[in-house]
DNA sequence: TTTTTGTAGATTGTCAACAATCTACGATAT
DNA sequence: ATATCGTAGATTGTTGACAATCTACAAAAA
């Protein structure tokens, strides 16, 4: 069942680009489409940034294995691109290698998970000092229609609509301290969580209620430049949701989400 | 000047392991020396360690040029293996790629150093609050041993000395709270770091006995199970060192080191 | 002299093929 | 019936070759 690949090529569409070869005089009306893309940027980099895509977004269950030919088929690349992927997906802590046995979607256990959450509260309160200080009114102002929306999900207890709102509350709130260097690696640490915790919230609704609390709270201690209360804040509010998770992981699982590919 | 490497190539003694066609019987006296190591690990794998090793020691300077067909020849693998260690190495910072130009040694500039020392104090925050709970007697008679070599150091103003223990100091601390997450982030930050600040404390002979000082109320702290004393400490003295550098690279410079490679 | 242009060499990006290892499954023996 | 062994297929690890791009240098034009 797994195999049905390696059989013809040209029935499956390649997802990001075309081959070099096809294609011998492209229309210039279409600005290089694809074309320019590939000029500056390396299948490499593309073939990356698709397979990290379905990764995060739950297209590819924890523990999957990670076929090399199959993604040679389905993005129209040879291996090598793949093999190089794979080893940035490696260090991005995405996936994890056996030798001689293939490439998994890392499986983060309770335990780890743990351990990434100090990682975390470390950073986001990092993130609260600075963005006190630093945020601008523009940001300000996303950060209130962010939570605006949230309290709008609160109300119909949408969880599939909050989930996205809290990644982008403690996105712009990252953006906000204006230091790159942070930014990415906070958003290594939230992306390795999101391995663990994207059931999260979906389990305990009283959860939203009081995490948009606190994130109220924060909004308030960012906006009066309290770097230390907004410090102090972020990092309790990340150490409540690794324990709200936890709780929340206890209970018993409710209906499942669309099916992500098979497990191994 | 440059390219004497693609002439010959046996004259060159490959640096980690032979080819798998030489050496058809070896001796099992030999437990399998470097046999058993490609068993489980990949080419990849040591060839992203020793490439690291010589960025890290300071054998490639930043900004030199990384050849792929150069570690070819000096490591004695194709250069498959060599193009997915450069990938592990760009996600981890060590180098930045251009494409179609190459690999380069990552340049860290002032700006981004000063972000760096940020994410820095935050995770170096949380290893003393960590490890003020945690950590074991063992690891504490360690810490303060290195201290001891520290004030040696100091008496003798040596450097060359100096600095190893300041980065052992530092790691045994991380050890010392038993997050392996957390260590992973520490030594990816303190490894971008190191392309910055490799002069440190070399120009400035006071910085070694106040950064000694710092040391010595960490320990205390740490020692006696202050987390949020152990916390602040940390992080203060992080940015401390920070400011150090800074007023040591205002300074003009002392004597030239060993001779590191070109850099472009 | 300075600038431009063009060509040869070197280097990187990509691909296809070979070798080694692992996995699945059936035959044989107990 | 169960367990062990062995073989065929699939998958990964590694290599060498080809195509595209860049770099350096020299010849020609301004």
């Amino acid at each position: 069942m797994t195999g049905a690949s390696n059989t013809t090529r040209d029935a499956t569409r390649p997802a990001i680009a075309l081959r070099n070869k096809a294609a011998p005089a492209p229309p210039p009306a279409t600005p290089g489409d694809a074309l320019r893309l590939l000029r500056e940027q390396s299948l490499t980099a593309l073939v990356q940034r698709e397979i990290e895509r379905q990764i995060v977004s739950g297209d590819l269950a924890a523990g999957a294995k990670l076929n090399e030919i199959d993604f040679c088929n389905e993005l129209g690349v040879s291996r090598g691109p793949v093999r190089e992927a794979f080893r940035m997906l490696e260090q991005a802590g995405l996936v994890r290698t056996e030798k001689n046995r293939g490439v998994f979607v890392r499986q983060v256990s309770i335990e780890e998970a743990n351990e990434i959450y100090e990682v975390r509260a470390a950073l986001d309160g990092l993130i609260g000092r600075l963005a006190a200080s630093r945020i601008t009114p523009a940001q300000l102002a996303r950060l209130k229609a962010v939570v605006k929306r949230m309290r709008a999900a609160e109300r119909t207890l949408d969880a599939d609509e909050y989930f996205p709102l809290n990644l982008e509350f403690h996105e712009v709130l990252a953006e906000a301290t204006g230091n790159a260097a942070l930014i990415a690696n906070y958003r290594r640490v939230v992306n390795e969580l999101n391995l663990y915790r994207r059931e999260m919230l979906l389990r305990d609704a009283d959860n939203i209620t009081r995490s948009t609390r606190e994130h109220e709270a924060i909004i308030e201690a960012v906006a009066t430049g309290q770097a230390e209360t907004a410090e102090r804040l972020l990092f309790d509010h990340v150490i409540r949701s690794r324990e709200r998770l936890h709780r929340a992981l206890a209970m018993p699982a409710p209906r499942a989400r669309k099916a992500p590919r098979k497990a191994a």
